[in-house]
DNA sequence: GACCTTGTCGCCCTCTGCTGGGAAGAG
DNA sequence: ACTCTTCCCAGCAGAGGGCGACAAGGTC
């Protein structure tokens, strides 16, 4: 590949559009190339607006090169850099590629329309060398190779604006020097990035090249190559424009990447790609059906003897690896380090972006996105219900089977759940527990805490001798013993204390009093609104209102069993209040019926008090 | 190949809170 | 006798913790 130039009206970043090739029918390796065009429409700046959760990006202009400054805690998902490669006898200067420091770096902003990442990192490097072309690197983890491998790389002129100088070029048709380089406070743009986290890994690697396109055309072509299967050697010759020269430039960077030599082996029917065949190897045997390792014991058979082994010691129960901090035991060192994350550390790698909770597992951290979706995967087959993980879906089908897993040990009832259950025979140990029982009084102490503690409490409380003497609330007696001062007390109860002045009625209660009393003031303070009768007491008023008021209202007949007639109520003495049939006269009746039977009572519901036999019986009221 | 790490799925558990029916007691 | 309120308790769902088992990749 030659030397590539660069050229165009202005210059040129990069925006991502869907991948056009499906990914089966990417190149797997080495120098295949893809050449995308974009015709020289500009794009507004107002167009670079990510979705998603935003966070933007402040343009800056700093000694001649525009940047553009990310928030320090950003991280990112793609990287573009600027290589400058050198001519054939220029020393290429370093690789911006590896540096992997990205609040270093100059970034161009690139857009996803398809929901790709939609940042790309533009290292701006000086001005070196005629030939330059772009090297992107791509965090593998979010973002699988071949989808980037088929973009199509966009240029926004409207965002960036070559130099004058660069302008002659392009205008030229020379070799361009500023692919990268943005006219200061031409526009300053507010960029938005999607503020997506992820954590750093390998990086894969693309030269990008850019030429002019068609003549006299506002174009520029940009041409993709892949770097993988290109070794970096640590200390490379000059390089020369075209990938097998630019992977053997010099990177003077000291980063992990730069020290190592990487080749890169990548899986032909997955995403897969590893630097080591080992691991590569390794790999290509999951897909296939190959379980050459059985369980004698179970016959389950497994991918490798390290899985044989680990299942092997579920059988026998050995647990190599001991916590520290307490006595549990695993049988693998991952188990080991979940356990200690809950049960010590508490050390929770997975938040919550929405609130704080925080997880151990990644897969708790799902589960509980679902309480803010409100996601309910799991479907119930014989009614509505749609549970959020699988337990409660098991869980609610109890109630359709009626299986109840869950028996009281005391009395075997029965439960679906074992909460239910618990609850339950708390309830049931409160009642058997053993009981204390006062010496000095009948008091009988019982409950879950019979102890020592209790009983102290209450002879410290009821039975002890207090110097101060405790007056009765209703009497003049006095006690030293409170436990006798609330014995006597207790006597005071039955008294009727309310003694009417008026008469000789007695009584407990103060309320009870206040109606008699109205029987000798005449006071009758319950008006009824449909008919104006007056009532002593609210309960009469509301019995007269539903019996002559109320087309609701059934009243309850009696039958006589022996001639049927029937009464209004039935008195537990033996009599009967007559109701209709009986002319609404109070009659005395014998236990076993009314004066013209015998027999016991019975009643029954008359249909509509308009249907009903029964007269209202004013005279028993 | 061994060891380790990371990730995933599934299972079971606990704690918690709401609800409705029924018994008991008060009014 | 009736009504109303309160309490109890079983039923059930929401949310989260913890572990068993396995798969797969990185590294030595
Ligand atoms: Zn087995
Ligand atoms: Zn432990
Ligand atoms: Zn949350
Ligand atoms: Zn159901």
């Amino acid at each position: 590949m030659a030397a590539t130039e660069v050229s165009g009206p202005s210059a040129q970043f990069t925006k991502i559009k869907k991948p056009d090739v499906p990914l089966a029918q990417v190149p797997e390796q080495g120098m295949q190339e893809e050449t995308v065009r974009r015709s020289g429409s500009p794009q507004g700046a107002s167009e670079l607006q990510a979705e998603g959760s935003c966070r933007p990006l402040q343009a800056k202009h700093l000694e001649g090169e525009l940047s553009l400054v990310p928030a320090p805690s950003e991280k990112h998902i793609l990287t573009l850099q600027t290589v400058h490669l050198a001519s054939e006898d220029v020393e290429m200067p370093e690789l911006g590629w590896l540096s992997a420091q990205p609040a270093e770096e100059v970034q161009v902003v690139v857009q996803a329309d398809s929901g790709l990442p939609s940042l790309l990192w533009l290292r701006e490097e000086p001005q070196q060398s005629a030939q330059q072309c772009l090297a992107i690197s791509v965090q593998e983890e979010l973002f699988p190779l071949q989808g980037v491998e088929v973009m199509q790389f966009h240029l926004l002129e409207e965002n960036v604006s070559a130099t004058g100088e660069e302008r002659q070029l392009a205008a030229s048709g020379a070799q361009s020097t500023g692919l990268t380089k943005l006219e200061k406070g031409e526009e300053e743009e507010q960029l938005v990035v999607e503020n997506r986290s992820t954590e750093s890994t390998e990086e894969q690697f693309f030269l990008v090249e850019a030429r002019p396109g068609d003549e006299g055309k506002d174009e520029i072509v940009l041409t993709i190559s892949n770097l993988n299967v290109e070794e970096q050697q640590d200390k490379p010759a000059s390089g020369q424009a075209d990938v097998e020269k630019a992977s053997s430039i010099k990177n003077q960077r000291k980063t992990k990447a730069a020290k190592r030599t990487f080749r890169t082996f990548r899986c032909s029917a997955c995403v897969f790609t590893s630097s080591r065949v080992s691991s590569f190897n390794r790999h290509m045997k999951t897909h296939t059906s190959e379980k050459p390792h059985m369980c004698h014991l179970c016959l389950k058979a497994f991918r490798t003897v390290t899985l044989l082994r680990n299942h092997v010691n579920t059988h026998t129960g050995t647990r190599p690896y001991k916590c520290g901090d307490c006595d549990m035991a695993f049988v693998t060192s991952g188990e080991l380090v979940r356990h200690r994350r809950y049960r010590h550390t508490h050390e929770k790698p997975f938040s919550c972006s929405l609130c704080k909770y925080a997880s151990v597992e990644a897969s708790k951290l799902k589960r509980h996105i679902r309480s803010h979706t409100g996601e309910r995967p799991f479907q119930c087959r014989l009614c509505s219900y749609a549970s959020k993980d699988s337990y409660k879906l098991k869980r609610h089908m109890r109630t359709h089977s009626g299986e109840k897993p869950y028996e009281c040990h005391v009395c075997h009832a029965r439960f679906t759940q074992s909460g239910t259950m618990k609850i339950h025979v708390l309830q049931k140990q409160r009642e058997n527990v053993p009981k204390y029982q006062c010496p000095h009084c009948a008091t009988i102490i019982s409950g879950v805490a019979v102890s020592a503690t209790l009983s102290g409490v209450h002879l410290r409380n009821l039975h002890t001798y207090k110097a101060t003497e405790m007056r009765c609330r209703y009497c003049s007696a006095g006690f030293h013993e409170r436990y006798a001062l609330i014995q006597h007390q207790k006597t005071h109860r039955n008294e009727k204390r309310f003694k009417c002045q008026h008469c000789s009625y007695a009584c407990k209660q103060e309320r009870h009093m206040t109606v008699h009393v109205r029987t000798h003031t005449g006071e009758k303070p319950f008006e009824c609104l449909s008919c104006d009768k007056r009532f002593r007491q609210k309960q009469l008023l509301n019995v007269h209102f539903r019996k002559y008021h109320d087309s609701d209202f059934i009243p309850t007949v009696h039958k006589c069993p022996k001639c049927g007639k029937g009464f209004s109520r039935w008195v537990s003495g033996g009599l009967l209040t007559a109701a209709s049939g009986h002319g609404g006269q109070v009659l005395l009746v014998t236990q076993g019926g009314c004066p013209g039977s015998a027999g016991g009572p019975d009643s029954t519901r008359a249909p509509t008090a308009a249907q009903s036999p029964l007269r209202p019986f004013q005279a028993c009221l």
